[in-house]
This record gives C-alpha cells, structure tokens and sequence, in this order.
DNA sequence: CGTGAAGATTGACAACTGTCAATATGGCCG
DNA sequence: CGGCCATATTGACAGTTGTCAATCTTCACG
C-alpha cells in the first residue's frame, strides 16, 4: 500500500540549526566528565545540594575514599567550572558555580524542552 | 578582633537532604560519561536539537569520524538511556528520551536553582 | 621557631576508553 | 539467488583515568 515504507532518509539533518560552537562543546563536554564519575558525582550533588558553601573537611569521611583521592576528585569539578573554590585559614571551602551548571543543564536540553 | 577568623568548620553537611540513592547517581554518571566525549556529545547534540527522528546515516559525515566509531558512540547513547533507537529497513533512527534527559538536568540544578 | 593538622602533589599501576581497519550481519532490490 | 547498502561487531593499540601510599606545602597556634 506504501511506496515507501522503509521512510528513506535523505531529510538531512536540518537547515542550520547551529548546534554549538566548539569551544562550548569541549567545555560542556568537560563539565560532564567531571560528573561521570559515581564517586565524584556524589561530591558534586554533596555541595550542590547545599545552600551555602560546603569544607572538604566534610566530604572525605561520607565519599568513602581518601583524602588524596577526594582532592583529586574536587580538583577536577572545580578545573571543569561546576564548582568554586576558596581557602580560608587550613581549611578549603566549595560552592556551585550557578552560571556554569546552567550551562550543563542547558546543553542537556534538546531544542524541545525548553528547559 | 575576631576570635575566629577561620571560620571553624563543623556545621557538618546539613541534616538529611538525602542526595540521590546508589542506583539514580550511578545511572546518572553513566549518562553523564555518554556526554563526557566531544564527538558524542555533538552526536548527541545533532538528535536533540531536532524536533524529529534522526537517521544514523546523517551522523557519519557530519561527526568526522569512522561508520564504526560513530555506530559505537550512538550505542553508549542508546545504553546510557539518554537516546532511544528504532530501526525501520535498513536504516536505524534516533531519538532523545525526555524523561532521561530530564533526570540529567535535574541533577545537574543544586537544591538552590530549583531548575 | 616547632608541632600538628588540612589539603595538594607525586608516582605507580590496573582498568577503562576512543579510534580505526577488517569483517560480520541483515535487509532491499533486481 | 546475488550483490549492494546501512549498520554492528571484533581486535588491536595508544592514551586516559581512578585509586592509594608516601610525601610535600601551607597555615594556625603555642
């Protein structure tokens, strides 16, 4: 009954709908594999989930690796732009980079969902 | 004149704003390592920012790498959940999940923007 | 100063990842 | 059937990553 049922493909991709510029896909892309990791994901959502700045002091015990490891970890988030760093006196303190997460969130989002 | 200057830690992490269970943060940094590449990313890019289905055949030129390396990338999609597949003939389309990729952006806002 | 504590750096190693060439699979059409 | 086309799988290899023990650096405070 249909000519076409396999739907032959040749719609190509569409106009220009300008996906994103390189340096914004790297950096994105940079975000994300800060978050890839299960391990550094939850030291993210551990500061995110706060509303005011988070110490390192307070992130090896529940991460359940050590010390060196989980600097490593905050290390990566903050060089990927999610996460600020400050140190005051010894101790080290972390908070979300709202802008930068937009961003994330906002390269998550198709062109559909408009966030 | 301040007697603590530094700003002592010890408000340790806020009561039980439980942060996500094992399972969601592992499947979340398992979409989040799907984006964590800059190739995959914009082949993830070049589905969501279509209102339509996209053909696997418009992904190989575009992405600048091989058929192989391309079909592998749109696996690790397809596996992370952030992409669905339908094959129809020869040729296979691929679509974003909504709701996924709602999660990944829900995880990415902190407690404060509620996104 | 010197001591101790918080955090960073280094080095090493196993595990994982992106890539391609070669090959396999499965569907269309003549 | 037979050939062709789109996509998947395999195998190999270089490069990257997560982890810890050991060590270094920086700072507060006596």
């Amino acid at each position: 009954m249909n000519v076409n049922t396999s739907t032959s493909p040749r719609v190509p991709l569409a106009p220009e709908h300008r996906v994103a510029d390189d340096v914004s896909v790297t950096a994105a892309a940079k975000m994300f594999a800060a978050l890839s990791d299960p391990v550094r994901l939850r030291l993210f959502l551990m500061v995110a989930g706060q509303s005011r700045e988070v110490c390192a002091c307070d992130l090896v015990g529940p991460s359940g690796r050590s010390q060196p490891t989980v600097s490593h970890h905050m290390k990566v988030l903050v060089d990927s732009g999610l996460l600020q760093r400050t140190k005051r006196g010894q101790w080290v303190w972390y908070r979300v980079d709202p802008e930068r997460t937009a961003a994330a969130r906002a390269m998550v989002a198709g062109a559909n969902d408009v966030i």
